[in-house]
DNA sequence: TTATATTTGAAAGTTTTACTATTAATTTGC
DNA sequence: GCAAATTAATAGTAAAACTTTCAAATATAA
């Protein structure tokens, strides 16, 4: 995986930047700087000022490649399921068995990130606590519906529809599932979280994973046993 | 319902508060149009300023209410939280079957608030579409460990614990009586959310309630048959 | 290699937000 | 009817969220 995906690369809507951080050296650093810099701070004292200083740059510099910082968050995320998506088409390939299937699937998006990772300037476990404290305010807002349009959260709808697809495919009776997809990708980063800060209200710790919870709800929603 | 609950007060952690907002017509009118105004523009845009000039008042007067508008998100949806623990106590207190008390428990949590409201001065179709859309933001901060331990989010977690209770009462043997409880209260919100502005991720709609996907969903993992 | 174009950094300016402080007017409680 | 409390109005501060201008550095093309 390292060596395969150190060669690929993850593309967002080219809508949410001025000028693409990918193609130059600064601009790899904001996205660098910026996922540690909300990770540290949290997004709402989070601002282009701090983060100039920060990378000895100008907060006019990272203007030039963001037009504000709601942009910058959707770039980031954006990124993050895109490189999710890219694990579950991977590791989904060539299984056959449409349970195992999608047993591989959940545990691909649902599991934590690991630090053995991958691509050169951005840091996927600090990017992964940033979606699980973020990424509800990207789409929270009141512009939400012309971002939609504009196609913000395309990669993200997409890899719930895979998700669905894969249920549909164990089960093309199920009732609900748009809804089970959705629920697992929210719900399983809404687990993280709980488990950090609000540990009563899960049983998700140490060794109880966000991904043995879910996979134990499909396995009995879709009325499956176990053959992951 | 009506008459009981017009009589009744709806208590939250008065920490949230530098004035009872309960205890003047100032307070009340502030509760009433913040409730409007976040609705309106959204919580990142809504001001205290605004605010003030809404109630033909002043944007000091409100600050002698709250500390800020981030206390005050805290203190509607800490209010719509124990207004949801009162419904939840009261239209379950005299059924014994613990499946059918479950799925009654479900049902007033996860059901669209309707309009045939009942305290005074406060919106509670409005302030229902506040928690789905601003409720996150409240904990999704730096903060929240710190406002955690004072208490703030002390009516959501025992509303959560509620239903916890209630999930082993019929199943003492789950697992994950906690996630469970708390994805469907999240996930209620989420479905809300998804219906509104993402369709094709979830299958609600005017017809298909959130409440009857997450009662498919329980009674299958707690592998119970329909007897509610 | 020099001229030109592009990118970046530094500084200053604007508007709005998120407050705080002061004081005057109004209301309320006794 | 007077004192105390509350509210409204105004002004002020610091920081956020930008925009503009310009000069310096860097890249590029002839």
């Amino acid at each position: 995986m390292k060596h395969l995906l150190s060669q690929i690369k993850i593309e967002v809507n080219d809508k949410l930047y001025l000028k693409d951080p990918e193609s130059t050296d600064l601009g790899r650093r904001i996205i660098q700087h910026s996922i540690l810099l909300i990770d540290r701070m949290g997004f709402e004292q989070f601002t282009f000022k701090k983060l100039g200083k920060e990378i000895n740059s100008n907060e006019s510099s990272v203007y030039r490649y963001f037009e504000n910082k709601h942009k910058l968050l959707l770039y980031l995320t954006s990124w993050y399921w895109a490189w999710k998506e890219y694990q579950l088409v991977f590791s989904t390939a060539n299984i056959v068995d449409a349970s195992a299937k999608l047993q591989k699937a959940m545990q691909v998006l649902t599991r934590q990130v690991e630090k053995d990772a991958v691509i050169s300037h951005i840091d996927e476990v600090v990017l992964s606590r940033i979606v699980v404290n973020e990424f509800s305010k990207s789409y929270l807002t009141k512009e939400v519906d012309r971002e939609n349009k504009e196609g913000f959260f395309a990669v993200h709808h997409r890899l719930v529809l895979r998700l669905r697809e894969m249920i549909l495919e164990v089960r093309s009776d199920y009732p609900y599932p748009s809804s089970l997809a959705s629920t697992i990708l929210e719900g399983s980063l809404h687990q993280f979280f709980l488990k950090e800060h609000f540990p009563s209200l899960t049983e998700c710790s140490e060794t109880i994973l966000p991904s043995d919870y879910f996979t134990h709800m499909v396995l009995n929603v879709l009325n499956l046993k176990n053959n992951g």
